[in-house]
DNA sequence: ACCTGAACACCGTTCAAGT
DNA sequence: ACCTGAACACCGTTCAAGT
């Protein structure tokens, strides 16, 4: 893909990756990268800059901040999902779940990206945030009971991605606790094997999905529209 | 409450607060106030030292480490909240849910301390969420759907004072996109003004409820117990 | 256009030593 | 029991200067 012209490389490492100059992509997959290997906290300015072989301030040529750098890293992740096209709404939108799972859950610190959404996010994470949208509008729910809708239905997704994803850091609860002292908390505590996870996860969805087509059915049958 | 003995004063910062020694309590309310008057960011263990007149050190005597003072601090918060003790379990959990919005409205960062609870919580932290369980699970819920209905729940009141506590700060989002690219973002937008984020708060809630009623109902008249 | 070095103004945490 | 100073190992970001 890109190639290398020998006689214009600036430094020894950046000839080793084989690149010329850095490209605001190089700089992204890096940052995926380096967020896969080391998490979240091991993901700064100064630690990527390391593996691209320059200094922190190059990558402010590439990138207003770390935040631009995250919602980027998202959008990135973010464009493996595919918005399915045919089926009813109810169906789409399940399956656009299930492959937002999919693409967050090796990445879960970008759900935090994604939830604390004051960061500016990128066009393909505001793309799927439309077509979803649009979806959610297409059962015929009411136009000032889409957005909460779609609220309640990507905070579910966020949520159980984020909680799926650190199921075994707050497995050792129990142990931390003395007995009986959050009898609720301990008595409802789900089970958290994959296949037991998959099946909260659409089951969670499908009564949210259900409520939804309710409350449009109501909507329709009460109003009269010439 | 606190009586200042004079002969054993240790700072003169420490004199002009009427203190002799550093309570954890004194700790976490100075946090809260710092947080009140400066934001997360400006709540790092340096500053709320510099705000109590120690160095940054003293504070590790007290707290283990930042997490667990941002904890400390959720706590406190919370500890406004009562649980409504009569009632049926629908109108006790609506009101819980404002209870909890209006306590954490004021701190919303402290909504991401929660929502990212593998930090550990402290005690009334869980104990609320213990009694939050128990109403759930008196809906009638089948005990293997009472985790993910808490859930689906909680993380709607969190998403929802987040949303709401940074409204503002998306407000300008139209403004900054070519108009037309994401035709169903920008024509879904609900109003935020505070009487109609309520609306929308309760009404969410109200669906959320209602989802669980019905599916509690559906158990009860299929399941034949002895 | 793209990169660099050096600096500014911070962080959280630890630890031996003090009272 | 409670506090301190000093240090360790970091941060994000800016900016004038280089090519």
């Amino acid at each position: 893909m890109t190639r290398t012209p020998i006689g214009s490389v600036r430094s020894t490492s950046a000839m080793a990756k084989g690149r010329v100059t850095l490209s605001r992509e190089d700089v992204v997959v890096a940052a995926g990268r380096l967020l896969d290997e080391t998490g979240i906290d091991g993901l700064s300015m100064r630690s990527l800059a390391r593996t691209l072989g320059t200094g922190p301030a190059t990558l402010y040529w590439h990138v207003r901040d770390r935040d631009e750098l995250l919602a980027a890293v998202l959008d990135d992740t973010l464009s493996a999902v595919e918005v399915p096209a045919d089926g009813g709404w109810q169906e789409c939108l399940l399956t656009l779940s299930e492959r937002m799972r999919a693409a967050l859950l090796p990445r879960p610190a970008l759900v935090t990206v994604l939830w604390g959404a004051s960061w500016r996010l990128g066009p393909t994470t505001l793309r799927l945030a439309d077509e979803t949208i649009a979806l959610v509008a297409a059962s015929g729910l009411p136009d000032d009971e889409v957005a909460d809708a779609y609220l309640a239905l990507i905070w579910f997704v966020l949520g159980f991605v984020h909680a799926e994803s650190q199921a075994e850091a707050n497995a050792g609860f129990a142990a931390h606790e003395p007995p009986g002292s959050y009898p609720h908390l301990s008595r409802f505590n789900p089970s958290t094997d994959p296949a037991a996870m998959h099946r909260r996860f659409t089951g969670g969805l499908r009564h949210l999905l259900a409520g939804i087509a309710e409350q449009a059915g109501q909507h329709r049958t009460e109003g009269l529209r010439p």
